[in-house]
DNA sequence: TCAAAAGTGTTAGTCTTACACCCATGG
DNA sequence: CCATGGGTGTAAGACTAACACTTTTGA
């Protein structure tokens, strides 16, 4: 009944598209509780940190060695249920961060280093995540979805070069989906200011017309209006 | 550099609309930092406190006395700059509150308890606010005011019977717009199910024909699709 | 010349906007 | 019967969805 001594956590939920596929990085805690189980690379606020953006971008960059410049964060919600955590009371600050896709890295699968883990697998629950750490993902990974509707936060995926039909996967690979209408697509997005920007570069893959490169637009995280369509309610 | 003894404290943004204004609950800060400023009617989170919504809940009913069963509450943002509490590293994790408006009160300006202040004078920037607490009153009415496009979050600023007309009120009030049209207003939420439901009684004012009153419909916070439209971007 | 992917044009249908018009009530 | 606000009908324009069609390349 009295005023409590907390632990303040944040929690960077780092997501990319590796391998045609939805992916967040997760480290294997070597401590109790919850030793050996998969988890975020987080960690307790410090008195050095700024604010809770300025911790969460640390932990990340000490945690993984990633270069945080281009790396989109932004906060999502505080957990702090009093049973989450066996060592107290402990409130975790989750972060939504996106890495650009990197096409060009062999597998570095090393024991002790984090390590880039299919979303769909983890979220049907199979695989154990350490403390509430798999509902925190179900809610970032649904906050990403929704911010592809209604945001240019689709190029946060996007390497500094990108064609569209590497955005429209970033679209059908977070969504889910299949089959949204290139032509169709492609329109909307050159029709919406503040999203792409076309360069004079084009990119040839094996067949068909070279495809022209974008890069995104300086401002980040545009509102789109009218949405990106995910269906109807 | 060392991980550090942090408190966290929870700070609901009561919202209302009186006197045909978008007001805000606050409170005179008794005791230093901060004495005389107002300040949301927060406080720390209890040992007791299941999580971190059922804390928001405790302080706002101990703190003002009010029935929290009809208020809609929601978590918004935390706030964790270095220097945001001169007593030490305080997390406050903002919550978003909506309290129906009450057409029958007589203006209750205690002295010591709680009060409604219009949100316009302060964010204009004449009253002074304690810590940040000016900056997260502004993220709240902007938040609100999304919510309101997207969702049928409005319906938590009526009471449990209410007209078209009040329902409008509530966008161009929180909006600070005037002049939606009532005739598209009344046939697009007619049109959004789980927005409201008609009941079969009427309300007759001064003048003009009687206006079916609707209720909430169950389901809170239904996204719209599409959204009602605020402005063009 | 063909296959494949990029990109444009077009049309039917839906939603928004603006406004004419009818409805129901008190004075 | 008139003023007032509640509520319905409707037509012009904007946007979406679906798809025929053209462009540009490698093989």
């Amino acid at each position: 009944m009295t005023k409590q001594e907390v632990q303040v956590a944040v929690d960077p939920v780092l997501l990319t598209i590796r391998e045609d596929q939805l992916q967040v990085l997760l480290i294997v805690r070597r401590h109790e509780p919850c030793k050996g189980e998969l988890s975020f690379p987080g960690g307790f606020l410090w008195s050095t940190d700024n604010d809770l953006d300025a911790a969460a971008a640390r932990k990340l960059a000490t945690e993984t060695g990633l270069d945080t410049s281009d790396i989109h964060m932004e906060q999502l919600h505080a957990y702090g249920a009093r049973d989450r955590d066996p060592r107290g009371r402990v409130v975790a600050v989750a972060y939504l961060a996106i890495q650009p896709s990197v096409s060009d890295h062999a597998s570095d699968t090393e024991a002790g280093r984090p390590n880039w883990h299919p979303v769909a697998s983890l979220l049907s629950g199979q695989v154990p995540l350490a403390f509430d750490h798999r509902r925190i993902l179900a809610d970032a990974v649904e906050a990403a979805r929704r911010k592809l509707e209604h945001t240019t936060l689709a190029t946060a995926f996007c390497p500094p070069r990108f064609t569209m039909a590497d955005l429209r996967r970033v679209y059908e690979i977070v969504w889910g989906v299949g089959g949204l209408d290139p032509r169709n697509f492609h329109r909307k997005v050159l029709s919406t200011k503040g999203f792409v920007v076309a360069t004079r570069a084009k990119r040839q893959q094996a067949n068909g017309r070279p495809a022209t490169l974008y890069r995104k637009a300086s401002a980040q995280a545009v509102t789109l209006y009218p949405p990106m369509l995910r269906e109807r309610y």
